[in-house]
Formats: C-alpha cells, sequence, structure tokens
DNA sequence: GCCCGACTTTGACTCAGATCAAGCGGGTAA
DNA sequence: TTACCCGCTTGATCTGAGTCAAAGTCGGGC
C-alpha cells in the first residue's frame, strides 16, 4: 500500500472537534493543559492494525476522526467484531498492560493518545476525567448489550437494519441532527467488516443489502453510500420497539 | 407460589461474604459505616421479577447471595440474557432513573441494596467506591465481549461447553480454587433460562447437554448438578485458546 | 484508456439449529 | 393413591444462513 499523506491537523484541545464528548469532556482549563501535556497524535490508514491481541499497549486514546474496531479472532479464524469506536469513543483500558483484542483503523483515523502511566495517575486524582471515563464505560456496555440482542436472536434481515441505523444515528449525533424521514450516510466498514460485526457471513451480508434496496427500504450509491428515502420504515426492519426504547 | 421463608441473615459489613470483592471493597471502616446508614437487604425468591424493563429504580445493588439475571424482550417474545450477576456482582446505573432490562432473581436471592441518590453523592466525593465501580464496570464490559464472540460465532455445543466453563470457574473463584482437573457444581439456571443466555432454543440446549453426557465430557447428577471428569477435555470443546487467553 | 486487484454480488446446494410434536420423571396438591 | 404440572428429553421435519463457486464492478496506477 502506498504510503499516502493523511491530512488530519493536530488540533489544540480548545478547537478540537471532540473536546466536548470525550473522556476530557468535563475538564476545566488547567486540567486540558495537564492533559496536553502527555498527549500526542498519531494517525493510522484505513486498513491498518494498531494493535495486535496480546501485545504491549502503553497508551490509551480518544478517536478524534475516523472509526477504529476491535476484534476478536478464534484459533480457526473465525471473527467477531467487539467494539466500533467513532470519534470521541475511547480505547484502551487504563490498568491494563496488554491489548485482549486487535484493534484495526477501518477507515483513515486520528487519535489523540495519552501514556497510560501518567494517564492513570491522573485517573486517581481528577475525578473530571475518572467520572467521564465511567460514564463512557457504562454506555458501552448499554450499547455491547443491545449487540448481544442483535447477534443472539435477530435475523440477518434484522441485523442489516439495525446496523444501519446504528451508523445513521450515531452520524446524525455527529451533525447535532434527528434520524428521522429522509436519511444517507457511508457505510464506514466494507461488508466483511459488516459481516465481522453482525455475526453473518459477507455472502448473506451482500444478499440481504440487496434484499433491503430491493424492497425499496435503502438505496445503495456506489457501495458505501446509502440514502434511507423513510427512517421510520428502515426501524420498522430492525425489530426493536417502534421508537427505539427512548419514550412510551 | 407459597410463601417460604428465605433463610439470608443480614450480615455486618464486616462479615459479609463478599467484603472484598464487591464495590466496597476497597473501603476503609469510616467509609463503610457511611455506606451502612444508605444500605438495606431485600430477598427474592427463583423465580421473583425484581424490576421489569422500563420500571423505576430508585436503587443500586450488590448481589450477596444466589444469582440474579438481566434479560431483554424483543416485541415477539424472542429473549436474550445479557448479565448474569453472581455474588459481589454490581446491579444498577447510579445515575439512570429507570431500568432497561428485566432483572430477575434465578435462584433465591440477597442483595445488598443502596439508595441511588444517596450513593451518587458518595460515589462524587469517595474515590474508593468510583475507581471500585470503574474497574468492575470495565470488568463487565470484558465479559459482555467474550459473550459477543459466544453469540455470534459460537456452535451450539461450543456455546453449552463455554458456559459450563464460566460456571465452573467462578464457582472455583468464589472457593477459592482453580478448576482443573475433576470438577463438579451446580447449573443456576433452568434449560430455558440457559437458552436464553446462549441464544438458543431450550430443545437445542437439552440436547448439547446430551450430547456432551454421551461423549463422556460431563456427567449429569439430577438435572442441575454436572460433573466433569477432566476439565481440560470440557475446554476444548469450547472453541477458545487451550489455556483460556491468560498465557503464552 | 486499459488493466489489475480488491471488493461485491449472485447462484446452487448443504446443514446446524429451529420448530412442531410427543412423551418422561419426579415433586406436590388433592 | 392419583392426577397434574413443570422442567426436561427426544424425535421428525423444516428452513435461514452458511459454504462453495463463479462472475460482475469499480477505482487507481501505469
Amino acid at each position: 500500500m502506498a504510503q499516502r499523506q493523511l491530512a488530519f491537523p493536530q488540533p489544540d484541545c480548545a478547537d478540537c472537534p471532540i473536546r466536548h464528548r470525550a473522556v476530557c469532556a468535563r475538564c476545566e482549563t488547567d486540567e486540558l493543559e495537564q492533559l496536553e501535556s502527555i498527549k500526542y497524535y498519531r494517525n493510522f490508514e484505513a486498513g491498518q492494525t494498531i494493535v495486535w491481541a496480546g501485545d504491549r499497549m502503553d497508551f490509551v486514546a480518544s478517536v478524534v476522526h475516523g472509526v477504529a474496531s476491535l476484534t476478536q479472532t478464534m484459533e480457526d479464524g473465525r471473527r467477531q467484531m467487539v467494539g466500533l469506536l467513532l470519534p470521541s469513543d475511547f480505547l484502551g483500558r487504563p490498568t491494563r498492560e496488554s491489548a485482549p483484542y486487535d484493534v484495526t483503523a477501518t477507515t483513515d483515523l486520528q487519535l489523540c493518545c495519552f501514556r497510560r502511566g501518567p494517564f492513570k495517575d491522573m485517573l486517581k486524582t481528577n475525578p473530571h476525567i475518572s467520572q467521564r471515563l465511567l460514564e463512557m464505560t457504562l454506555d458501552e456496555l448499554d450499547a455491547a448489550r443491545e449487540w448481544m440482542l442483535l447477534l443472539g436472536r435477530k435475523t440477518a434481515r434484522e441485523k442489516i437494519a439495525s446496523f444501519l441505523t446504528i451508523i445513521a444515528r450515531r452520524d446524525a449525533m455527529v451533525s447535532q441532527t434527528q434520524a428521522t424521514g429522509e436519511v444517507s450516510f457511508d457505510l464506514p466498514l466494507t461488508r466483511e467488516a459488516m459481516a465481522d460485526y453482525l455475526g453473518l457471513t459477507l455472502e448473506t451480508v451482500s444478499r440481504q443489502m440487496s434484499s433491503l434496496k430491493k424492497d425499496g427500504v435503502i438505496k445503495l450509491e456506489g457501495k458505501r453510500h446509502i440514502h434511507v428515502p423513510d427512517f421510520e420504515v428502515l426501524l420498522d426492519e430492525t425489530g426493536d420497539d417502534d421508537d427505539g426504547g427512548v419514550l412510551e
């Protein structure tokens, strides 16, 4: 793969795009300065592996731009994605020496890294960081449990529809809108990575995408750009409660 | 169901069986006294529902005795267990008003409950509690990710074998031993609850149990008591790395 | 402008686990 | 003692998703 120059600038915390959602969201100016002294940026190209399961990992990080995934692999090659990290998500465990999963950049990616030791020390003394990290970890646990329902009980079609709504919603969140009515977005994953996410084969992913297209639930523009004429129709295909469990 | 009297005593923190593993594990004597003032015990019989998804939940709790489960249900009745709480595990989210899952006692159960508001306040001021809670939440996230691999990629036989090793290991941990060689333990779940845990039907659970029995991997004594002549043989059936991912 | 390789789609066939349907065993209520 | 219920087992059949195989598409490099 040719070495491209990645275009991500290295922002100051003050104008960082994830300033108000990342692990540092609740930090005051002086706390940011402290963080700034142990932080550094790393860029990765789509497809690059960031760490292999079992490798030493002496940093933790926030995703600034792009998408990273956590994947488990069995001895015979079966793979299951167990984490999908979008901008502002946190990577790594302050008290752990080595990575338990493969971490891969699924798109071009920028991480804001903190050296693990100093970060761990800050956690002890800085409640703004430790409380925020707890909150984010609990959110991730909730997401993992939704994901378990998907893996254990949903049909292939429901899995695909659910995945599309997840991406659409996270996309909407970034642009400060609500996913309703007409929606379009880019898929950050190949069909194979979608299969790893959903516990399917890539052929089944492809077939179900075609089926949703045939039924007019989605339109494909290229392989990666999705247009949804009516988001509510897509929601009906997920098998979830109509409202996404928010009200009622 | 006849109202039985549950036999759990109400321990002082000082001689609580989960004193050194629960959310309060790192508290000092004076901090325990503070916790003691907002804590109360509740007992449940096997099968009782503790809260329904969507219900207001104004306490958080530690499991002292017994087993509780978190379950998600789809509109058409498909069910997936998303949490299995054994002694010392933590239940509830300090900042959340209502339960997102059904919580059920799968065996007779004792909870050590804390009123949510006061507990949340203690979290803010007491780093021993908040750090311990973070650590426990991260452990639970790891467990959820193992579970995702199981749900997404393992065969029915591997799922059963994996479940048995999980129970055997947690049992061994309580009795301060290692699960190796000859092992026996009780299943805390019905076949139906196992099916909900594993993303299978109860018929498939039953068939695979029979199959493992026929192959000499396990012996059944009654429906609930499992005897494993050689734990390593059971491990080979899980599809995981031989060593459980601990060393090597 | 064409070629190459990575990614994707589609088809034919198979099979693991679901579904539908009996029947068993042991605890308990009458 | 009998009847019943609940949790469980087993059998027969069906089907959704996996597997194996082939062909299509698109974007970047030369």
